[in-house]
DNA sequence: GGGTACATGTAATCAGTTACATGATTTA
DNA sequence: TAAATCATGTAACTGATTACATGTACCC
C-alpha cells in the first residue's frame, strides 16, 4: 500500500473535495464539480468513480458501500490522505496555466480559411463567452453567500477571463 | 483508409502546421509549436511523431523518409487532408475554453491549508505570471513582423490573460 | 402503471505522457 | 577527440474519454 507521487491533478480534486466534506459519494462529487472547478477543468464523471478507487488502493481514502438500495459508495479521507493533500497544498506550484481553446486554435490557423469564416468564428466565440459570463453571474448570485471566499475568488477569476474573451473576440469581429 | 472524425485537436494542430508549410518534419513542428500554441496548449513532442503517422494512415498526410543520414521523415498534406482541415475550420466551434491551472486549483482548496500558505501561493503565482508576460513581450518583439496577423492575435490574447492573472494574484496577495 | 429522467456505476479503447535510446553536430 | 548538446525517434504504461448498462424515483 504505497502512496507514491502517482497522484494526478484529478487525485487532488478528489482529495480536496472529500477533505472538505467527509463522507461523499462519487455522485455528490460530480454535483460539486459541475458548479465549480468543472467550469475551468472539465472531465467526465467516470473519473470521479475511477479515481476514488485508486485513492482507496493507495490508502488515502476509505470506501464503504451501502448494502441495499442504490448500493452507493461513500468515501472518507484517511490521515495519510489528509497529509498528502496538505503536502500538495504546501508547495506553491509554478506550472504555467494551460488555456485550451479550440476557438483560439482555429483563429491561429484561420489564414488557411477565408476572412468570412474568421469573422463567423469571432462572432460565435463572442456570443459564447457572453453566455458563459452570464452563467457565472447567475452562479455567483445563487451560490454566493454559501461559498468559501476561495471558491468565490476562483469564480471571480473565471468571470474576468470571460470579460477579457468577450472584448477580444469583439475586436476580432470589428477588425476587417 | 477511412477518414472518420477520429481526429483530435492534436490532429488539427498537425494538419494546420503542415498545411501552412508543406514538407515538414516532426522536429520542425516541435520548433514551431514551442514558440506559439505550445504556450497555451502544451503537449510532449512525442505526440508530433505519433500523430502524423496516424494521419498518414488516415490518408490525410503522406510521409517520406530520407534514405541516409538522419533518416528524418517529411510530411506533406493530401487533398483529403486539406479538405478535413477546411471542414474543421468552417465550423466555428462553441466548446468552452478550458483553463487548467494548478495554482487556481490550489487556491480553490486552500481553505484546507493555512493563510500563510495561501499567501505564498499568491506570491509565487504573481511572479510566475509576470515572468510569463515578459516572455510573451520578448517573443512578440522577436517574431513580431514575421508572424501572421492571426498568430499575433493569439499572442495578444495570451498577453492579456497574463496581465489579468498578474492583477488577480496581486490582489490575492494584498487581501488580508 | 408505463414512461421518462435521474442516479450510479462498469468496460473497453486509445490518446497522451513518461522514459528511454541512439545518431549527428558542435564546442572546448 | 572527448564531451556535451541537439536532433530524431520508439516503447510501454495508464489516465482519460466514450459508450454502455442497470436500477430507482418521480410524474402523468
Amino acid at each position: 500500500m504505497p502512496s507514491p507521487p502517482n497522484l494526478t491533478s484529478t487525485s487532488y480534486v478528489v482529495l480536496g473535495l472529500v477533505a472538505g466534506c467527509d463522507g461523499m459519494t462519487s455522485y455528490e462529487m460530480k454535483q460539486l464539480v459541475a458548479c465549480s472547478i468543472g467550469y475551468f477543468w472539465p472531465f467526465p464523471h467516470s473519473q470521479l468513480y475511477a479515481e476514488p478507487h485508486r485513492l482507496v488502493h493507495a490508502g488515502l481514502l476509505t470506501e464503504e458501500t451501502e448494502p441495499g438500495g442504490r448500493r452507493r459508495t461513500t468515501y472518507r479521507i484517511t490521515a495519510r490522505g489528509r497529509r498528502a493533500l496538505a503536502d500538495w497544498l504546501a508547495v506553491p506550484s509554478t506550472e504555467p496555466t494551460e488555456i485550451r481553446d479550440l476557438g483560439l486554435l482555429k483563429l491561429f490557423f484561420s489564414a488557411q480559411a477565408g476572412p468570412d469564416q474568421r469573422a463567423a468564428l469571432a462572432d460565435v466565440q463572442h456570443k459564447a463567452h457572453l453566455e458563459r459570463l452570464r452563467e457565472y453571474q447567475e452562479l455567483r448570485e445563487q451560490v454566493g453567500p454559501l461559498a468559501t471566499p476561495e471558491a468565490l475568488a476562483t469564480l471571480e477569476m473565471g468571470m474576468r477571463f470571460e470579460q477579457l474573451a468577450v472584448a477580444f473576440w469583439a475586436e476580432q469581429t470589428d477588425e476587417r
